[in-house]
DNA sequence: GTCTATATCGGGATAGAC
DNA sequence: GTCTATCCCGATATAGAC
């Protein structure tokens, strides 16, 4: 592995978890094991490293989301395939949507940068092949948008609802695991 | 209004919006009209007045939530007090879930403090009301989280739902009003 | 209680040797 | 490319006058 890509993995897990504000350079380089000068000598401000971060976070999800609403494939396979994909994905990486929203909190500008990665998911044929199902009877928009917040607030609100549920961790990550074909069947039901 | 409220209203505001790390005291003493001294008085450090308006965040749920779920209700005035007071209170404070989530990625122990001033909340009259309605055929709990999930997620996702759906600010606030019938519906369906 | 001025320090960034 | 030493600014916090 090179230097640059051992930086940006220990990088990612300290914005992750702090964001730009509270991450310091000095933690980033003792998780990587070397010095601030290296960070410097890579990625010439701290700000040029989080944007480099912030950058890929939406890389992992958006190519495949688009690829996924774009696809020559049937309504249900399209639902199966979003949900299964956001909720495997999310598990690998649980702290990028807080990540995100956060940073999107602070700096709101910085949407345009999520969007130049992702600008080519279009909803229409979703919307098209809803309407069709169900001879507009269902709401696309609001289908789409209570699949995505099925499948992505469980995993923000992980720690609240693992303490206020009496849950441990492990019973918790299983539940998120469970929950892909409970969504899966919730939304189906509605065509 | 007393100058401890008056610097605990904007200090609110701009901790909503950047967190701990990233809020500075010199714009807070700004927004507030007063000087950096000033909330050294009120407040002695940074991470007191920080405290103040972390542990007063949920008090504007909490509080109404745990006499929603604990009273002598049936279950769909149950469901229909929780989503109206859930939507009423995110339309006035946008910002909160973000926030909170954010603080408990940088700070997991603090979630200790979340739950001293709404461990009050309990679920078992939901789950009772929901196994008999149902006759157990309804996961009391999936349905909770699907509640909450749908209800919650619209806000946090806010400034990507509004682009993502090409919508104004204000069409995207109607929205989030118009969804609380649809939640309610689409829950109450499935008892 | 409210202000101005200042102490103190943490942390991003750079210089320069190797 | 990698290191040590250091610069320097910004931000929290305090001292002390009024």
């Amino acid at each position: 592995m090179t230097t640059e890509d051992n930086i940006l993995q220990h990088a990612r897990a300290i914005f992750f978890r702090k964001g730009l504000a509270g991450a310091r350079m000095q933690e980033i380089a003792d998780y990587a094991g070397i010095n601030k000068a290296m960070l410097h000598y890579y990625f010439k401000t701290k700000e040029q490293l989080f944007e480099k971060v912030f950058g890929q976070a939406f890389e992992v999800f958006a190519g495949k989301l688009a690829e996924i609403f774009s696809g020559d494939v049937n309504l249900e396979e399209m639902i199966t395939a979003y949900v299964n994909h956001t909720v495997d994905s999310l598990t690998e990486n649980p702290g990028i949507p807080v990540f995100v929203m956060n940073e999107l909190s602070y700096n709101p500008a910085r949407i345009t940068q999520l969007f130049a990665g992702e600008e080519k998911i279009n909803l229409g044929n979703f919307k098209e092949l809803v309407e069709k199902k169900t001879q507009g009877k269902t709401d696309a928009e609001a289908l789409f948008i209570d699949m995505v917040a099925l499948c992505v607030y469980p995993f923000v609100i992980a720690p609240v609802f693992t303490k206020l549920l009496h849950k441990t961790d492990q019973q918790y990550k299983h539940l998120l695991q469970s929950r892909k074909v409970h969504v899966i069947n919730q939304i189906l039901s509605r065509l």
